[in-house]
DNA sequence: TTGTTGACCTCTT
DNA sequence: CAAGAGGCCAACA
């Protein structure tokens, strides 16, 4: 059935109307980055059959620091590959010393090589879940 | 309850 | 090609 783009988490006809679904689906993806790549919130919404909330993505981030299993938020970042999201973690440069830590150059708030480390969610999930 | 605000992306001028 | 506007939906005031 086509999904269609509005309204994600109400044409999930397999699941209850939780309306906490759609979070759960992003930590999902998130969770199955690769070590040492990137992905960006974008990638992460047009896997869950929902380009144009990639908003939602970003919200569903900001809560992810209080879910558990860990949720490696900081392997999220923007289209441009830059650090967006790195003033919400505990210290604004925690974000980048993950990532450099995996062995990610990041320059400028900006992920060196990001078509390279780039993962998309969608070649590894491919249709799942949809 | 209505209104505003987001760790964004895509389409349209 | 650059800039603007629209859209998505959950949380918060």
């Amino acid at each position: 059935m086509p999904a269609k783009k509005t309204a994600i988490n109400k044409n999930r006809s397999d699941l209850p109307p939780t309306p906490y679904t759609f979070f759960e689906d992003v930590y999902a993806i998130v969770r199955l980055i690769p070590y040492g790549r990137v992905t960006s919130y974008g990638a992460i919404a047009a896997c869950l059959g929902a380009r144009s909330s990639a908003r939602m993505v970003g919200w569903a981030m900001n809560a992810s620091h209080t879910v558990l299993p860990y949720v490696p938020a900081h392997r999220v970042v923007n289209r441009d590959g830059i650090l967006s999201g790195k003033h919400h973690f505990s210290t604004p440069t925690e974000m980048e010393e993950l990532l450099r830590s995996e062995g990610i150059e990041v320059r400028d708030n900006q992920v060196v090589d990001f078509d390279q480390k780039f993962w998309d969610p969608a070649q590894e999930v491919g249709g799942w879940r949809l």
